[in-house]
DNA sequence: TTGTAGGCGTTATCAG
DNA sequence: CTGATAACGCCTACAA
């Protein structure tokens, strides 16, 4: 456990001593509160930025005042979803004038744990976690410590505190319904290995559902590994046993069924005549390319809003929706055969 | 600017009240120091357990302790480069013992300091730029607080502290003179808008040197628009003058490439028959793709695992070398004519 | 093994 | 308009 030294900095004692002043006239001046000539604030001012002086956030929070630290935990850097989320949702916090620290769990509850109990000892003003997944501790602690919670990109009827995300098993369901209408009845599916994304697990119970009501076969399922969705996606793909060939395959994104198509195809496989290729989230690779991925959009840049706003209303003594469910759309695509 | 109202917690008071010992001794049994009765120490361990008891960092930071905290500020999300230097460096960090916050500055150096502003209020024990292009006030304060500093992907001469990263002008130099031996001589350039990425313009540089030396045409530039890379390459090569077309196209990335790609083949071009395509950094996507892409690696992980190493070496007192230039290596693929 | 005093840097409060 | 004082919650150092 190494441990720093720490340094040397100029306080706003220093400050005032080399002003001439006391230390709550500094303060003052630099918080821009009543209370300060003009002169002596705009002195005090460019004397504390020519120190080099830079107030203490430690020191502010002890004082009472809140953090304004919004914390966000999601599982992964390399799944495009996040970023989209993200996007909007800090810069909202920003012009709100919180300050937002991200974090990673890599799809780990242990994880997602520790980086909470980290966290809330800074006495954030929120926290927003991915999912609603998590340990029984977390949910207590976060409940205990009464901190705005917002959990997103999944919806649960139970939030810990509010909830703004899609429904994936209705998802996962709706796409694979659409898909079964065409006339596919043996579906494979390559995701995250099973217990590991609670979304994942989700879809895929619905993609089941939708077949085992058209009497098709149980989709076999397949663990992409972690890393570069692409290359799971493909890697995934050759997993699969071409003995007993699928006639359609889902992908749990559509970077992942980018790389699962590419490896259809060096296997020999034409899309979508000898197998068909499905995605999810209408990621925006998909506009770029000549066969649009038959897909299902996820309403990513509206969670990242929708959710900071309620948030927000929430942290202003409002009370927004406790669940926010919004709506993913079907896009046909073309790597299914048609009609 | 909203402030939220602080939420009432139990402190390490209201713990030894409850417990019937002084505040030391749940200090002392919560950090596992010497000089507790193991009976005691178990009790109270499970009290402040049951109690929800969270530590203050900030009381804590403000008593002395540093905070073991690491600041990383890097560009966007929305690029694939990023991930990989952070993925390495964050685990070293977390099994060090420190924990790390990131944050994003859409390229803009002004947000790249009020990031660190605000960062550096916490104390912490380091920080970790991207590129070597900062405000001089950034420089200025970073120099003044004596934090020790990481900055990586591009190296200088002249370090704020110490930095990892790669020569992009050197990488662009090389890039250019073997696309240019091939015998192209009228190159194009799709990237970021000039100015706005150091690291673009850098090797933009190069690939125009390379031109100029055998005396093809300077690289018309086109700015690409922030968001989804595989957009900006599509949308970029949309924008280039095909009455004069260029004879390759270089991309600041591979995925740009592949959008970039996606769109000359829709407009009727053959590659690499009718057209070059050129990227840089050897992402993952072009392991998976028929077609590898012409491309340049540059050692990703490689520099966050090595950037973080030293900034722990200069934490716990050892000298890393300020300056490491990590080597990146061409990779023919096929999207340009062979030999 | 346990407890007491003092201080970390800031702000709220009240006095001048 | 300005300054003194007492918190905020924790830890070091010393005392019992």
């Amino acid at each position: 456990m190494p441990r720093t030294r720490s340094v040397n900095r100029t306080s706003i004692q220093d400050v005032a001593a080399a002003g001439g002043v006391s230390l709550m006239t500094v303060s003052r001046s630099l918080r821009g509160v009543d209370g300060v000539s003009e002169a002596t604030r705009s002195r005090i001012v460019a004397l504390a930025a020519e120190m080099n002086y830079v107030p203490s956030s430690s020191a502010r929070a002890l004082s009472g005042l809140n953090a304004n630290l919004i914390g966000i935990s999601f599982p992964t850097l390399f799944n495009d979803v996040f970023p989209d989320i993200l996007e909007g949702m800090r810069r909202i916090f920003d012009e709100a004038g919180y300050s937002s620290v991200m974090d990673t769990t890599d799809y780990d509850r242990m994880r997602e744990l520790a980086w909470a109990d980290r966290f809330l000892s800074w006495r954030p003003a929120a926290v927003i976690l991915t999912g609603v997944d998590h340990d029984d501790r977390l949910r207590r602690r976060l409940t205990a410590s009464a901190v705005p919670t917002l959990e997103i990109w999944d919806v649960t009827q139970t939030p810990i505190d509010i909830c703004v995300g899609i429904d994936h098993r209705a998802g996962g369901l709706e796409l694979g319904r659409r898909i079964a209408a065409l006339g596919y009845r043996r579906p494979a599916y390559v995701g995250a290995p099973a217990g590991l994304d609670p979304r994942a697990d989700q879809r895929f119970d619905g993609v089941a559902e939708a077949f085992r009501d058209v009497g098709g076969t149980a989709p076999t399922r397949v663990a992409g590994v972690g890393g570069n969705s692409f290359v799971v996606g493909a890697e995934g793909f050759g997993r699969i046993d071409l003995r007993t060939p699928p006639d359609v395959v889902f992908f749990l994104t559509d970077n992942m069924a980018f790389g699962g198509m590419m490896a259809a195809q060096k296997a020999g496989l034409r899309v979508p005549e000898d197998i068909g290729i499905v995605g999810f989230n209408g990621l925006d690779l998909t506009t770029v390319l000549p066969r649009p991925i038959t897909t299902m959009t996820s309403p990513r840049r509206q969670i990242g809003l929708t959710g900071a706003r309620h948030l927000l209303a929430r942290l202003h003594g409002v009370s927004p929706p406790k669940i926010t469910r919004l709506p993913c759309e079907f896009v046909p695509g073309s790597t299914v055969r048609a009609q």
